[in-house]
DNA sequence: GCAAAAATGGACCAGCAAGTCCAGTCCGGG
DNA sequence: CCCGGACTGGACTTGCTGGTCCATTTTTGC
């Protein structure tokens, strides 16, 4: 048959997604050409059309895909393990630091747009990245609950939903402005909005 | 000297910006060209950089701007007025209602991507909308707050700055995934967070 | 009514970037 | 050693798109 991928070719595939995706941060999707990328990655033309068939869309997509993953990974341990007051400020501070590291600078998000939503494939990405997001927060609260620490009447998936809203929305804000006071602010409502709620005793 | 616009030349102008932010809600800015805009405003090339002599970005930017004035329109009159519970539902309605018929297009987020942040122009309108937004919230929430509704002690520019996050998150994921779960679950969870302050009677 | 300036039409240009092609090299198995 | 297929290099093509230019028409001020 046809591809049986060698080990350095696996090397080589990997190379030129991690150097994608350098240059896309760097200069963004919109002014970045394949020759950008062939430059970063020491690589020819043929070899990007031997690993990605389909074009640039295909290796945007790998490379939106390989930024989803780090995405979450950025966040543990931390967002693994929300079960006390402690756990949620260190995520807190997690999220501030590494998203203040990254700048202005939004690869999924500019990536989403890029290669549009007629793709099927960006969609389910992002789509996918937002429930494992959602749900490790919910988790939290679960445990958080478990424990006591919240009312029981907690509606735990809305909670988590608007706590995952106030995130992008901060950093949506923080790519526009460069300013990271909305993405804190969202964080710490967040937390002190369950916070409260531990301190009443019942519904409503 | 050379500019004195005729009535005639603001009309073709207006018909410009006003086209060319349809053509680019329905295709995307990465994929709308000048031949595009041309096609839907009945210009000739000729028109569009007499009007725009700076070429595309300006056009965009003029478009962004365009955009921009119409999200704080489309939430009046109930972002003017948000002094009751029930006005602040209202609003909370009119939100949803105008991004769900907006659907997946988020024409200024695209447009400030493709413009890109060198341009401080892009950075400046997003800037000053999210401050009037901004604003408004935390005026509203002063109203509540004069009329005993919510905690005398209510941090209202923290609070505001969250529930803006909260919402452009929502429409972000919006965007996305075409559901706007989040984007209630932020407005309903920002104003349920206002309204359990007026049961704590002191701070903390 | 008449110059001057504004507005318009559309042919034309230049550059760039995605994608193609083929020749040549490397590598693993037999 | 050697053969086939994976891998690599880079010149070339092609289509598109932003931008230019100038001729023509319309409008405005006097």
């Amino acid at each position: 048959m046809s591809h049986a991928p060698t080990t350095k070719g696996r090397a080589t595939r990997a190379r030129i997604i991690e150097g994608a995706a350098e240059v896309l941060r760097e200069r963004g999707v919109a002014f970045t050409t394949l020759d950008d990328i062939r430059a970063r990655t020491a690589t020819s033309k043929s070899q990007l059309f031997h690993y990605f068939p389909e074009g640039k869309d295909e290796l945007l997509l790998a490379v939106a895909q390989f930024e989803a993953d780090r995405v979450l990974e950025d966040q543990q341990p931390y967002l693994g393990c929300l079960d006390s007051w402690e756990s949620w400020y260190q995520w807190r501070d997690a999220v501030v630091e590494r998203y203040e590291r990254q700048g202005d600078q939004c690869p999924l998000g500019s990536l989403f747009l890029q290669v549009g939503r007629s793709r099927p494939g960006a969609r389910a990405i992002v789509a996918e990245l937002m429930r494992q997001w959602q749900e490790q927060l919910a988790r939290g609260m679960r445990a958080l609950r478990a424990r006591g620490l919240v009312s029981p009447t907690l509606d735990v998936d809305t909670t988590a939903a608007a706590l995952l809203a106030g995130v992008q929305g901060g950093v949506s804000v923080m790519m526009s402005t460069g300013d990271s006071t909305h993405l804190k602010a969202a964080l710490d409502t967040g937390i002190e909005y369950l916070r409260v709620t531990a301190d009443r005793t019942g519904p409503r």
